[in-house]
Order: structure tokens, then sequence, then C-alpha cells
DNA sequence: ACCTTATCAGAATGCTCATTCTGTATTACA
DNA sequence: TGTAATACAGAATGAGCATTCTGATAAGGT
């Protein structure tokens, strides 16, 4: 019947959500969009609905693949064995060269970037479950006295996730040699304790 | 010979502080600068250049009395006692009603908002002395024997430091009790030692 | 080959913003 | 008291942005 796309919407978003990452909602453009993308404009509009439509997608995908990939650690084991490899993933990361972006979420939260409730909610249980498995594998910990008693759980668990945080948000520019001097910290105590 | 200022530049830069701490460069416009600081716009550009100018005055200010105010301990105490009445001063200032727009610096640093090389340099040789102080009380610290002396001195003071970053960056939505609790761990870290 | 429908390129719209301009009001000093 | 210089209020300018429109182009299905 009609003309087929010449593009692949998931590979669009997968792109959409690199730039936004790297850039941030406020700072990335439409003219950006549509030059790096290699989409008209139009169709960007026709596929998507608006930028931020585009940006809640990104961030859903964003939350689908990299976060979820980030705490697979925590999935995959139990006690201290789940979160010393969860803190060394982070550490492995900051390695990579596109690590140095921070967070897709946790900077859009800080920038206040305009969202849907609906898009709010979702990175909202998006980091409570990443909480909730955290305290887990600490109560697990606790219990086979691999870890100190003496610390609440929930509080450690906000620790770690502060940390993680942390992480990823500092700037490569602010030195990686110390990002993973931190990332050292946190799994020396967790090994010491 | 001429009409007189009806405001002081030195009260209205203050209040231009408050206003980029709380919503950052982009967030501010002109226009509710004009309107919150009473003064006309014309006058504004007359007395301060432009935005980015007025900006990087508001900047200079920040670290010239607030920046300096949080390090206070660090100048006026040695060893362990710094480190501790640091951290300490940190986790009061949370509780504080204003605490909650994250630090004027690292906000606009990770904001990338735009700045002339001196102003930039200006930024960065305050946090080099932050770091330094911060390292001269380590050494002293592990010198007397108040501080686990496993850790290289520059890595813990980047350490302690990104800590503080941390919790200044931390929103209040995300819980203040939780910032609280993280500043305990490390105090208690650093007493353990 | 034709028609339907989608894509596309670029111009147009309307908004917000920083910055500048214009004319008026005000005040210190001679 | 008059005048020169400055503050002031509000309009005007021009750039950048998201979004929409227009007319042309392209490709499937019949």
């Amino acid at each position: 019947m009609a003309r087929t796309r010449s593009f692949d919407p998931e590979q669009v978003l997968q792109q959409a959500m690199m730039l936004f990452w790297q850039q941030g909602f406020e700072r990335l453009s439409m003219e950006q969009l549509v030059k790096h993308l290699g989409v008209n404009r139009y169709s960007l509009y026709e596929t998507f609905g608006n930028k931020q439509a585009l940006f809640e997608l990104s961030l859903q995908r964003y939350i689908a693949v990299v976060f979820e990939f980030m705490q697979m650690p925590l999935k995959e084991h139990k006690g201290k064995a789940a979160l010393t490899a969860f803190c060394q993933k982070f550490r492995d990361q900051l390695q990579r060269t596109n690590a140095n972006n921070g967070c897709l979420m946790f900077n859009s939260l800080q920038a206040k970037t305009p969202m849907s409730d609906t898009a709010r909610q979702n990175l909202h249980t998006a980091i409570e479950k990443q909480q909730t498995l955290l305290l887990q594998r600490i109560i697990e910990a606790q219990a086979a006295n691999e870890f100190n008693r003496r610390f609440e759980p929930e509080a450690a668990a906000q620790f770690i996730a502060a940390q993680t945080r942390l992480l990823l948000n500092t700037r490569r520019d602010q030195g990686i040699e110390a990002m993973t001097t931190i990332a050292d910290f946190i799994i020396a105590d967790i090994e010491a304790w």
C-alpha cells in the first residue's frame, strides 16, 4: 500500500537514549536529534510523539537495558558474594569509555527533567527494586556472618546504593583513578566485615 | 552630580547567588532575576555585565562564603579531630532548611554551565585547596596513629571529599534520614580507625 | 502502470529567552 | 534652583528552540 519506513524505531530509540544519556534532556535539541539519528524531523514526531515522549521512551529503555544489566550480580549471587560482585561490576564499568556520563536516571532526577507521572513512577519503582535487592543480600550476608551485624540493613543498603550513584555521577575529568580507588574502598570495607 | 543607586550591589549579589544555587544557571531566567532582586533589568546589566558574569560573581561569592565556611573545621583543628569535625559539620548542615540544593560548585560542573576560563580556574583551585587541607589532616592523623595507616593518604582524601559531595548532591526527597545515616557511617569509620 | 499512503526536506509558526534601546523620572552637586 | 548624569520601566530586537505545515518524492499492493 504505502512506502515503508526506512529506519528501525528500536535502533533509533537506542541511539536517542545514548544521546540523552550523553547530553541530558535540556542540552539535547531536536535539531541535534534529527541530525544524529538521520531520521526526518516529522517522522520522529510521527513515530514517537514529541521530545518529552521520546525522552521517556529512552529512559524506559535505559532502565530495562542499562540499569537492569548493572544489577545482575545482585540477582545471580547471594549474600556477600552478590555485594562484592555488584561493587566490582561498577568498578569495572568505570574503566569503559562510555561510562563518563553518569546515570541517565539520577541525572534526570537531579536536573528536574520534565516527566509524566507514570514515567516518574517507573523511575522510582526501579530504584526501589534495586534497594530491595540490596537489602535482601545484606540480610543474607548478615545471617551468614559475612557482614557487620551492627549496621541496620536498611541504612547499609542506602549507603551502598548512594555509593554507586556517586561512582556513576562523578565525572571522568575528576580523575578516573580516584573513582576506582573509592570503589576499592567500598569493596575492602565489605570484605573486611 | 547624578542620581544614586537605590540598591546595594553586595546584597543583590548575595540574593542572586541564592537564586543560582536554588535553580541553577539554565533554569534561572533574567525575568526571574529582575523580579526577585527588585532591580531594574538594565541596571543589572550596567552593574554586573550579563547573565554569565553575574553567575560567575555569584560563584565567586559562594566559594568565598559558603565553601570556605564549610571547611573551617579543617583549618581550626588538626588530625582526626579536624576530620570528624568536618564530617560532623556536613551532617549538621544537612538538617538545615536551605541545604537541599546541593553544592553550587559541583552542580555547575555537572550541568556544564558556561564559564570563563578564569572562573573555571578559580573553581578548581578552590577544590584543590580543600583536597590539600584534607590530605594534611589525614597525614597528621596517620602520624598520630588515629587513622588507618594502610590507606594511601591521597586516596583517603579523595574518598572523604567524594563523600561530602555525595551528601550535598543528594536531594532531600531521597530521604534526609538516609543522608545523615551515611554521614554517621563515615564518622563511625573514621572513629573506628 | 497506478493509486494509496508514508517518508522526506525545508520553510513557517509561535514561544521563551538574553540583551539592547527609548524616553522618562530622579537626585546630587554647582 | 538648575543641570548633568544616572536609574528606571517597559517596549523592541534577535537568536534558539519545539513543533507544525507544505509540497514533493518514493514504494508497496492491486
